[in-house]
Formats: C-alpha cells, sequence, structure tokens
DNA sequence: TCAAAATTTGACCTAATGGTCAATGAAACT
DNA sequence: AGTTTCATTGACCATTAGGTCAAATTTTGA
C-alpha cells in the first residue's frame, strides 16, 4: 500500500538532499516564498532534476509535512497515565524543548503552515492532532480528578506548553535580540518552564 | 522632520484603506507570498494607483511594521514598579492576551517576520525592544529580591508571556481544530493564563 | 559488452508579479 | 470659467517562477 519509498541508491540519495534542502528553504520562506530554484540549489540539483523525483512544489511540501507531523505528535504519545503526574506533563515540556532545540526547522515549518490558516494540512490537524490531544487531556483530567495536579484545563495547558516550548524555535531571532550575546537561551529555557510548570502543576492542598 | 502624514482628504482614506488591505493579506500570506494586486483588489483600488500612494511594497510594509511596533510595544511600557508586582504582571498578561484577541493579524504580521528571520526589523528589535524588555525585567527582579514575586528568571517570563498570549492569534487555527466548535478560545484563555501565572509568581514563603 | 532502464539537463513555455509611464479624469483654487 | 494640481488607469515591460520535453548521459543487469 505504502509505496513511494525510494528505491534505488541514487533515488534514496537525491530524495533525501530534497527534502533536506525543501525543509531549509520552506521553514525559512513559507510555502510561497520558497522557490524550486533555490530548493534545487542546495540539494545540488539542477530543477528540472528535481522534478524527476517530485511530481510539483507541492508534492515537495506535502512530503514534509507527513513526516513532520509523525514526529512532532511522538512526545505527546509518550505521556502515560501510568507514571507520576507531574513528572509526566514536566518530562513532556522538556521533550517538546528538545524538539524546538533540534529541529527547530520543523518547528518553523510548522508555525509557517499554521500561520498561513494551515491550507495544507487542516486534515490532520482535525483526524489526527485533535483525537490525541482529547486523549491525553482526558488522562489530565484525571489525574486532577484525583487531587493529584493542581486544577487546570487540560487543553490550555497543553497549548501553553506547545506555546512556550515552541516560542524558543519560532521566535529564535526576537530571542537571541533580546537576551544579547552570551546567552544559551534553550538551556535557561529548560530550568524556567520546568520551574513555571512545577510549580503551577503542584497541587496546593496536601493530599 | 516626520512628514509623510497624508494631507488632503482623499489621500488620508486612500492610504487608510491600502495599509488595512495590505495588513490582511501581508499577515495571512507573509512577505513574499502577498502580491500588490491581492492588496489593491482589496483595497479596492487599482494596481498603479496603490503605488501611487506607495512606491513599493517594501514600502507599505515598512509602514506597517513601524505602526505595528509602536502599539505591540505599549502593554509592557504600563508595566509599573509602583504597583503590586503580582496584578501587575498579571495585567500584563491580560493587556497581551486583549492585544492577541483585538488584533490577530498584527501579531501575525509579526510572527510572520520574526519567523523569516526578521530581516526587515533586526534594527528596531535590538534598539527599542531590548532596551524596554531590560528595563522591565530590571523591574521585576526588583520585586523578586523583596520577595514580592517568587524567583523566576525575568526574562524568561517576559517570553512565556509572549509565547502564550500570541499564541491564540498566530496558532488561531490550530487552537479551533484542536477545540472544536462551541468553544471561546480567548475567553478560556483569559482564566487559564492569570491562574497560570498567578501559581507561579506568588511567593511560596509567607513574607 | 550491450541494450534497456534510470537519470540528468538545456531550451523552452506560460502565467504571475513588481513596477513604469503617458494620457486622462477629477478637484481645488483664483 | 479656467488653470493648475491631484488622482486614476490602460497598456506595457522585465523578471521570476513553476513546470514540460526531447535529447543526452549514466547506471544496471543479462
Amino acid at each position: 500500500m505504502t509505496r513511494s519509498k525510494p528505491k534505488t541508491r541514487i533515488q534514496q540519495r537525491n530524495s533525501e538532499a530534497i527534502l533536506e534542502a525543501a525543509l531549509e528553504v520552506f521553514s525559512q520562506a513559507g510555502f510561497r516564498g520558497a522557490t524550486l530554484d533555490q530548493i534545487a540549489d542546495r540539494a545540488g540539483l539542477s530543477k528540472p532534476n528535481l522534478l524527476y523525483y517530485f511530481p510539483s512544489k507541492e508534492a515537495i511540501h506535502a512530503a514534509l509535512i507527513a513526516a513532520l507531523l509523525r514526529v512532532w505528535l511522538d512526545p505527546l504519545r509518550e505521556l502515560d497515565a501510568a507514571g507520576d503526574p507531574v513528572e509526566e506533563i514536566l518530562a513532556y515540556v522538556r521533550r517538546k524543548l528538545e524538539l524546538s532545540r533540534d529541529f527547530p526547522r520543523e518547528s518553523r515549518l510548522f508555525a509557517n503552515e499554521i500561520l498561513q490558516g494551515a491550507p495544507r494540512i487542516e486534515g490532520p490537524l482535525v483526524d489526527e492532532l485533535k483525537p490525541l490531544v482529547d486523549e491525553k487531556a482526558a488522562v489530565i483530567a484525571g489525574w486532577m480528578a484525583q487531587g493529584r495536579l493542581a486544577t487546570l484545563d487540560p487543553h490550555h495547558l497543553i497549548f501553553s506548553i506547545w506555546a512556550t516550548t515552541q516560542h524558543y524555535a519560532d521566535f529564535d531571532v526576537q530571542v537571541r535580540a533580546v537576551l544579547g550575546p552570551g546567552h544559551d537561551p534553550f538551556s535557561e529555557a529548560e530550568s524556567y518552564l520546568l520551574t513555571l510548570f512545577r510549580s503551577s502543576l503542584t497541587p496546593r492542598s496536601s493530599n
């Protein structure tokens, strides 16, 4: 069913080079801002050659988005209902921040897409993301009902984790401009965010 | 010194129509994704007529960015060292969220710009934003030193306020897709964010 | 080694886009 | 009423961008 995977050595190599180049370009310029020439240049291929591997600009973008969504949702999937509530959520924050640090281009690609109204991913958003979030929100709500977490809206808790962690990838330029030189935004963010969320998630009254 | 303000009635009206249209288009498509034809259409003018009022696409964008920065920084300016620390910061959160609710296009325009590496606003970022943030961060640090606020990195506190509040404008599509129908994201966000920040800002030990 | 299949590219096409300009139409001022 | 300034536009231009294609080159497998 799922063909499309490269077969030959040469296809493997070039497809990867194209996707790598496209990620760089799309994440920095957005869909319309990116050009096939830029992508081809970066991939070290001619434009017609690039179009030998992918039928269109859209197709390249779609391939990136598909790969992205898979990676992007993993950290949330790992949230374990059987674990310690506060530590589970903090671990999620940590994983999400690592993703921002290690895959900033993917984060920006996603941000670009959402910003422009998500014309190319509204489907997956509703079909994949929403069910997963609803499921995990229910887990969190369960913890809260047991008094093992401070009471907060679970959906918005998740939003605020996304917002704060992705901010360091998406707004990297701004963060660095404001902090000035001599800072490591991501390592500072880690201790800050863990403190922030720990203090608001830890239940106030003793059990 | 500062001329450039429209003089005649007709100039006033058309300049405003252009900026309004441009805000709509730029915020939705980014700089490169926006076209003069789209802007002209929305403004109800012909393209040459549009270029009679602004010399270039760049100029329109620059005008928007300049106006934006002014509005964008105001809420932070209002943070008052003489007020109650927790309430001052919560009021800032509230103002910032209102800005996201009432001016989502401005928020997205800004986000687009930063995402693409801020090629057109790195100057103001360093010259205006950084000093203001540093000043207010010092105020907050002062409050913390007096034990009137829980201890947190002030710069990152500000970042997390930006991130969480702007998220509701910039990622509006995603938020609504995940929440599903029947929600008012902004009003939910208000109570969530106030709770979140109040619980992490309120000092733990009694004074 | 040699034909078949896969890969690469120069040349080209069409549509879109930012911008120009001379000419026309509307206002404003005297 | 007439003239000068302001506003508007149709036609046009150069460049860029996504995409096609036939021909050439390279790789693969018998």
